[in-house]
DNA sequence: CTTCGACATCGAAGCGCTTCGACTAGCTCC
DNA sequence: GGAGCTAGTCGAAGCGCTTCGATGTCGAAG
C-alpha cells in the first residue's frame, strides 16, 4: 500500500483526514463527523468536505479507525477444512455471509479450522474481528467454549449440544428428516432406506446428521414405515456397496432418502445400470443439495434443500443486526421441492 | 470484543503492551522488541516478558499494530460470485491461500466480486489489506487496472491480456489442451470432440478457456486429428444436446475432452444410457477436476487436474514470499493422470 | 431583552503500538 | 588508558482516527 499514483504517475502518500480537513478549511473532527454522521453538520460544510474527499481520493485508514473506535468492522468466518461436507453449500454460505456483512459495512476474515480454537482466540483477542461466525459446529465444540470464555460476539451456523447464551441458526434437520419420510409415506412407500453421510460425520457428532436421522426415524415409526439407515463414504465403491446391501437385505425397498450430496450422481448411475428406474421403481428424496445440483441430474431431484444463502444471511443478522447479541436458536423450516425423482410406490 | 473473563467470571479489560511492560518491570519498547525480535534482548528479560505475556493473556491489538507499522498483515482474496466455474476448485484455492498466508503471519479477507473494482479500491485504499490476490482474472480486467494505478501489491491467479508488471500464476492451460489431444492421439483416436464451458465463459474472455482450446486445436492439427469444439451449458439438457449433436455430426467420434467439471456426471450417465461404453467405445479426458471428483465416477476419470492447492500457495508466495513484488508469469505444467476412462481407439 | 436549548464547529486528549535516537555498560584494541 | 565497539534498554514521538467537552450563534420562549 504505497499510495496512489497521481495523473503524472508519481506515487503520492495516501491522503489523511487532516489533509482533507485543511483542504476543506474545517477542523479534523468536523470531517470525522461528516463521515460518521454522529453530529449534525450544515449542508454547506458537508458539501465542501465531500468535495475535498473526492478531490484527494481519501479513504479512511482502517487501522487508525479500528484503534480509535475499538471496532474493526470485520467479522471472522471460521470454515471447516474438511472436504467431506458439501463444498458448494459452504461456498454459498461464505458468499452470503460476505455480501450481507458488506451491507452492515463489515468485511469478512476467512479463518480455516486448522488453527482450531486458537484461531478464534487469536482473532477475537487481538481485536482483529468484532465478531465470529462459526460453521460446521459440532455438538461439543472447543471453539464454542473459547467464544463463551472470551465473551466474544458470535453466531453459529449449526447447533452445539448446549446453545445457552449463543445465537444459532440452522436448518431444522429433524423436520427435514420427517418431511422426507412423510413425502414417501404419502406416496405409498412402505419400505425405505436412509443413505447418510460417511461414518466419520456421525462419529464426530456433527449435530445435523443425527438430528436428521432422529426426525426421519421418528416419523417412520409414526407412519408405520420400515426404515434402515446406512452411512455412506464419498466414493463410488462406497455408494455401490451400500446400495447393493440395501437391496440384498430388503429387496422390496422402494424409497431412498439421501443425505450425502456427493453421492447423488453415483447413486443415480448405479440405479440406472442395475436396471431400476427412477422414479417408477425407486423414489429418491435428497436432503441437502440446493438448486444447481438438483437440476443437473436426470430425472430432476425431489429435494429438501439446505437454504445456504438464508443461513449465511441470518448468521450475519444475528451478529450485526438490530437486535444483535440476543441469544437464541433459529431453526429454519425445511421446504420440500417435489420434482421428478419421486412417484407413487409401484402397485399403488 | 469486551474482554476476557477471569477465573471468577468477571469481564476484564484486555491487557495492553504497557501493562505487560509494567508487569515485567521493563519499558514498553522492550516488550515490543521482544515481540518483533527487531533488536537484541537478553535472555533474562525475554523470559520475564514472556512470562508476563502469558500471565496476562496478552494479545497485541491488531488495529494499533496496523496503525503504527502501516502493515495490516492481511491479504484480500477476491473471489468470483459466479457459480458457473467449478466451485470446489475455488474453495480449495481459498483454503490453500488462507493456510499459506497464515504461515507468513497474515490473515485473509474475503472480497466478493459484487463490489467490482471498487472492492479492490476500498480495501487497498484504506490500508485494510497489505496485498490483493485476484481469482478468475479476465483478459481485460478492470480490477487489474485499479491495482496498477494504486500501486497495490498483488498477485493474480489467472492471466490478463497484459500481465506487465504483475505477478501471475496459472495452470498452463494451452499445454493442458495439447496434452489431452496428445494422449488421445497416442491411443489411436482420430476423431475427437472438445466439450467446453458455457458460451458465457468464452464470451467473457476468461483466458483459461480460450488458451485451453487454442492449445488443443493446435495439437490436433499437428497430430492430424479431426476435432470439433462445443460449448456446453451447465445443465442436463445442455449436456444431452451437445452430446447428441456431436454423434450426429460425426458418428465416428471416439474421444472426448471435457473442460466442464459440472457436466462430467451427466455426460457419463448419458453415454451409458445411450449404450456407448467408456472407455471401450469412447474415451474421455477431463480437464479441471481434482482428485475427489475424478475418483467418484465409474470408470475413474483420466484427468488433467487444476492444481488448486498449488495455485493458492504460489499466489501467496508471490505476494509475501522472499522475492515478493517481482513481476512475472508462472505457468504450472499440466500433469496427466491416466485412469480408466481412456483406452485405445476401437479397432486399434 | 434576557434566557435557554438546539445546532454547528473546534481543540485536544487519547486508542495501543512501533520505531528512532540516546544512553549505559562492558568489551576489545592499539 | 582512552577511542571505538556492540549488546541491551529506555523515552518519547508519532501513526490517523474518534470522541468528549467547550465554544459560539441563532431563533424561540418567557
Amino acid at each position: 500500500m504505497t499510495g496512489m499514483t497521481d495523473p503524472k504517475g508519481q506515487v503520492t502518500r495516501m491522503a489523511t483526514l487532516a489533509e482533507v480537513a485543511k483542504h476543506a478549511g474545517v477542523s479534523p473532527s468536523t470531517v470525522s463527523y461528516v463521515l460518521s454522521g454522529k453530529r449534525s453538520i450544515s449542508d454547506s460544510t458537508r458539501v465542501r468536505v465531500q468535495a475535498a474527499i473526492d478531490a484527494l481520493g481519501y479513504h479512511p485508514n482502517a487501522g487508525a479507525r479500528a484503534l480509535a473506535s475499538s471496532k474493526s468492522h470485520i467479522v471472522a468466518l471460521v470454515v471447516p477444512l474438511r472436504t467431506d461436507l458439501y463444498v458448494p453449500v459452504m461456498m454459498q454460505i461464505a458468499i452470503a455471509v460476505t455480501t450481507t456483512a458488506r451491507q452492515y459495512g463489515h468485511d469478512v476474515l476467512l479463518i480455516t479450522n486448522d488453527e482450531g480454537p486458537d484461531g478464534v482466540r487469536r482473532v477475537a483477542g487481538s481485536g482483529l474481528a468484532d465478531g465470529v461466525i462459526l460453521m460446521d459446529v459440532e455438538l461439543e465444540d472447543e471453539r464454542v467454549e473459547v467464544l463463551r470464555s472470551q465473551g466474544t460476539r458470535a453466531s453459529l451456523i449449526g447447533l452445539p449440544a448446549d446453545p445457552t447464551g449463543l445465537s444459532c441458526v440452522d436448518l431444522d434437520f429433524a423436520a427435514a428428516g420427517a418431511t422426507a419420510a412423510d413425502h414417501l409415506a404419502d406416496l405409498g412407500h412402505r419400505e425405505i432406506a436412509f443413505i447418510g453421510q460417511s461414518e466419520g460425520v456421525y462419529r464426530r457428532h456433527t449435530g445435523f446428521a443425527e438430528r436428521t436421522l432422529a426426525g426421519f426415524q421418528e416419523q417412520c415409526r409414526q407412519r408405520g414405515l420400515r426404515a434402515v439407515h446406512r452411512p455412506c463414504d464419498a466414493s463410488f465403491e462406497g455408494a455401490a456397496g451400500v446400495l447393493a446391501r440395501i437391496f440384498e437385505d430388503r429387496p422390496d425397498t422402494t424409497g431412498l432418502v439421501v443425505q450425502n450430496e456427493a453421492m447423488i450422481a453415483p447413486l443415480l448411475g448405479l440405479l440406472r445400470s442395475s436396471g431400476r428406474t427412477v422414479p417408477e421403481e425407486v423414489s429418491i428424496v435428497a436432503i441437502g443439495p440446493d438448486e444447481p445440483v438438483a437440476l443437473q441430474t436426470s430425472p430432476r431431484l425431489t429435494t429438501i434443500p439446505v437454504p445456504a444463502q438464508e443461513l449465511g444471511r441470518q448468521a450475519v443478522d444475528l451478529l450485526l443486526g438490530p437486535d444483535a447479541g440476543k441469544p437464541g436458536v433459529t431453526l429454519l423450516p425445511p421446504t420440500l421441492s417435489v420434482r421428478e425423482s419421486t412417484a407413487p410406490a409401484p402397485g399403488e
